[in-house]
RNA sequence: GGGCGGAUACCCAAGUGGUUAACGGGGGCAGACUGUAAAUCUGCUGGCGAUGCCUUCGGAGGUUCGAAUCCUUCUCCGCCCA
């Protein structure tokens, strides 16, 4: 079956395989629901390879319900989590919701998903329907969760409301009568706490599947906005160009598997021409964010972030667009002006990066923290590699 | 209700009266090398127009010439027994 083929690639489970392919059979669209928290306003890239996925089976023809976890994110979902997460206040969630639905459509069929928010039927329940929930499940159960296991034997706290959590995201399936629900592979606990209960209920089990999480930046831990290591969809194409350009060789591939729409052949093609070394891992890099910021940008802001990246970093030469920073007398301590222009957070870092080597004044090296520099118009400041500031006169 | 243990910088964690702005690791930043890759090496990682001053070890008081370290008290947290 090739509905199956595309359904299976780039997942990393499919609880059970016997029953998507029943579903599959069914001749009526799936309906294939998808949580997500609105905890952080962006989207980035990790959760661009769940959506891509969920944008696979719209193009089969079934539909999308995408669930807004108004409810849960004041909750608090601790999946994953080593400590308990702090519960949103009812308007930032909504205020995260909105740009939310924005960034979701640049990879979505507006027309095929149903966007719901869970707090329409949760903030219903009464609590003798959350006992009566409450009591499909046991705590023995709910600590094999690695996280919770984890934390338990760590010592480290656990609230009885977050035990709610499985509950409640289940409760979600069983109201919106899942066929399939798709997550990370973080979620794969609570998704299959769904199974369970939607069989309590007296439904049929929705199908499991779950995808891999991408590693952020540094390659190592997940893509979050936590660990301040995300490519956000949103993000200036220079932005998103360079944040490419600094992932490793090594997750540079999983990067074209997860977050490009590139075959399986061409992966492979990749693959061998940078093992045969007849394609250099910066092209092939360089090749990644071109293609990335065209998802989400355009072709031309492709094309540009990647001229303006060789010009900066190949050639030396100044970025576009720099920030300007306006100063009013004739002469500036050096320490001052690397404060008033942020670029240093305090005078103390400020002299720090001085003696470091780190600050250069229109390509002059700057050494002496006590240096009163004198205020040519249009000079250029610059802090590291990737910090640039034009000198304007007030 | 009873018992035990704990709170140190972004995170983990050492330090139990005085070379202590506080060991070490992680992370981060900067420099070298490079392809803004990895790996490696080096330095930095509280604030202040600074060879000095100010603030910091959960909060508040106290003892002392001197406290993260001792005492009192408060707050918060974990575990065990019931």
């Amino acid at each position: 079956m090739k509905n199956l083929e595309v359904i299976r690639r780039g997942t990393v489970e499919i609880l059970t395989e016997d029953e998507l392919k029943k579903c599959l059979r069914k001749k009526r669209p799936l309906r294939v629901k998808f949580g997500a928290d609105p905890t952080v306003p962006d989207i980035h890239l990790g959760h661009t390879v769940v959506l891509r996925k969920l944008k696979q089976f719209q193009d089969l023809g079934h539909k999308i319900i995408f669930v807004i976890g108004d409810f849960t994110a004041r909750i608090g979902d601790p999946s994953g989590r080593i400590e308990t997460r702090k519960p949103l206040s009812r308007k930032e969630v909504l205020k995260n919701a909105r740009t939310y639905q924005d960034q979701v459509f640049k990879i979505l069929d507006r027309k095929k998903t149903k966007v719901v928010f869970n707090s329409v039927w949760l903030d219903k329940l009464t609590s003798s329907d959350i006992f009566n929930l409450a009591s499909k499940y046991t705590v023995a159960r709910m600590l094999e969760r690695d996280d919770f296991s984890l934390r338990y034997k760590k010592e480290h706290p656990i609230s009885i409301h977050e035990f709610l959590y499985p509950l409640i995201q289940g409760y979600d399936s069983i109201v919106l009568k899942a066929d399939i629900e798709i997550g990370g592979t973080d979620q794969k606990f609570n998704m299959l706490v769904g199974r369970v209960l939607q069989r309590e209920y007296g439904q049929k089990p929705q199908v499991v599947i779950t995808i891999p999480l991408l590693e952020g930046t540094d390659g190592i831990r997940k893509m979050s906005k936590t660990y301040d290591n995300y490519i956000g969809i949103s993000e200036p194409p220079k932005e998103i160009f360079g944040k490419i350009m600094s992932i490793s060789d090594k997750l540079m591939l999983r990067y074209w598997e997860l977050v490009t729409n590139i075959s399986p052949a061409e992966l492979a093609r990749i693959k061998r021409n940078l093992k045969s070394g007849r394609l250099h891992p910066k092209e092939a890099k360089k090749n990644l964010a071109i293609r990335i910021v065209e998802m989400y940008h355009s072709r031309k802001a492709a094309k540009e972030a990647a001229e303006e990246f060789e010009e900066v970093f190949k050639e030396k030469k100044l970025p576009h667009r720099i920030p300007k920073v306006k100063v009013s007398k004739k002469k500036i301590w050096v320490v001052k002006l690397l404060t008033i222009s942020k670029m240093a957070k305090s005078s103390s870092e400020a002299r720090r990066l001085i003696q470091q080597g780190a600050v250069t004044l229109d390509g002059e090296r700057i050494v002496d923290p006590e240096k009163e520099l004198v205020i040519r118009e249009g000079a250029i400041l610059k802090v590291g590699k990737r910090r640039f500031a034009r000198i304007v006169k007030k």
